[in-house]
DNA sequence: GGGAAAATCAAACAAACGTTTGAATTAATT
DNA sequence: AATTAATTCAAACGTTTGTTTGATTTTCCC
């Protein structure tokens, strides 16, 4: 037996993954879980309770397993990129098992609902910080400015690998999200050991713009 | 004197990429465009049409631009990975001289209304393929069909700086996308090149598939 | 088993939605 | 200047939206 939230929850995360936010009714919701249409104002207060029950029901097991596997990494001293990038994206892994997972994951951060914005750095903020931390006692060498904008792209790539499971015109994978995570790491190591090219090295905000074309 | 369907266009634009589609209604388009309600499905036919012509205004032109760059450099006979990168980002590089431009570029790709499929294949489509090409070129000894993912990993990356162009924690920034794509593009090259671990090289369980077909 | 709390339900609410209409106005053509 | 075409306009269309209400049913505790 599922009970009323639950259904609820499974059925506008289906639907906010397939559909958007915006342009998912609550009808479509309630006819979906079989449920009254109040239902979702009794449970959840409104439309937007909803979307953040929805986004704390998934997003905050995934990051405090993302933080658990760092804390066990820092017991071990055990800081590399490929360690913490693992750690990163290994609670992931298994996503595809529930079917709207990993989209609705994916969604959460491209939804331009205002609500979104407080609820991202609420679930994301400081999780995102220690990751930071973390890989910048792994790369010493490199700023930690710096770091923060390849963290930044690396986030970017996996959450296009959540919300566009295959590359455009790769026909259909039966890649699992180990194997494509696996890929996802092995192109992200390289570059954020790669040296800070001198273009870049300039302390403060650089404005001048170096005309240094095509070298 | 500028025309009235491209006050609409302006003022869908920036609120389309502000709220996004579904949650941004004709009549505050309307309003912000100071055109009247029914102008819309007068130059456009629908909320669908409006749509579809922002898509076209400003990503064709980037993508021609994006064709240019890449035929010149087959001209030269210039293909490096670094080279094909830039060739591909540098059409976007002074976009954030149109106030909304970055962030309605990045959100078209996540925009989940079922007019953007066909849409984005269109547009992006042949485009991604003969870049596509271009780095097999370039990179002959890694699989094409590595190299797919690791460019769908590139753009994941160069979509999440044009909606989200700060990082998470990293206050504001007077960076360029000049600065940021050449940011991204360090940190690109060397996952592009890098080899393939065994671990992803094992035949059997990566399948290859038709890549132009279409359902 | 009775009474209170929790949950479900059908129905209605006002507001907002995309779209259509037909007349009024402006621009272009002859 | 007259006529035609293109554009703008206010108003209304029928639906759909999130939300609320108040009665009804179910569940739980004493």
């Amino acid at each position: 037996m599922t009970s009323t939230q639950d259904c609820l929850l499974n059925a506008a995360e289906a639907l906010f993954a397939e559909k958007g936010y915006a342009a998912t009714s609550l009808r479509s919701i309630a006819a979906r879980a079989d449920v009254n249409l109040a239902a979702t104002h009794y449970h959840f207060g409104s439309k937007e309770g909803l979307l953040a029950a929805i986004v704390e029901r998934r997003v905050e097991p995934i990051n405090q397993a993302r933080l658990a596997a760092l804390d066990a990494l820092e017991a071990e001293g055990n800081f590399t990129v490929e360690s913490i990038l693992q750690a990163f994206l290994q609670p992931l892994i298994h996503s595809e098992e529930i079917e709207y997972l990993p989209t609705i994951i994916g969604r959460i951060d491209s939804e331009p609902h205002v609500v979104m914005k407080p609820l991202l750095e609420k679930q994301f903020g400081e999780m995102a910080r220690r990751f930071l931390n973390a890989i910048s006692v792994a790369l010493p060498d490199i700023p930690q400015q710096e770091l923060k904008w390849r963290f930044h792209f690396l986030v970017g790539a996996m959450l296009k690998t959540l919300t566009h499971p295959t590359p455009l015109g790769l026909g259909t994978t039966e890649d699992s999200y180990e194997i494509k995570f696996q890929r996802l790491i092995q192109f992200a190591i390289p570059g954020f050991s790669a040296p800070v090219p001198a273009t870049l090295k300039t302390k403060g905000a650089l404005k001048t713009k170096g005309s240094g074309e095509t070298k």
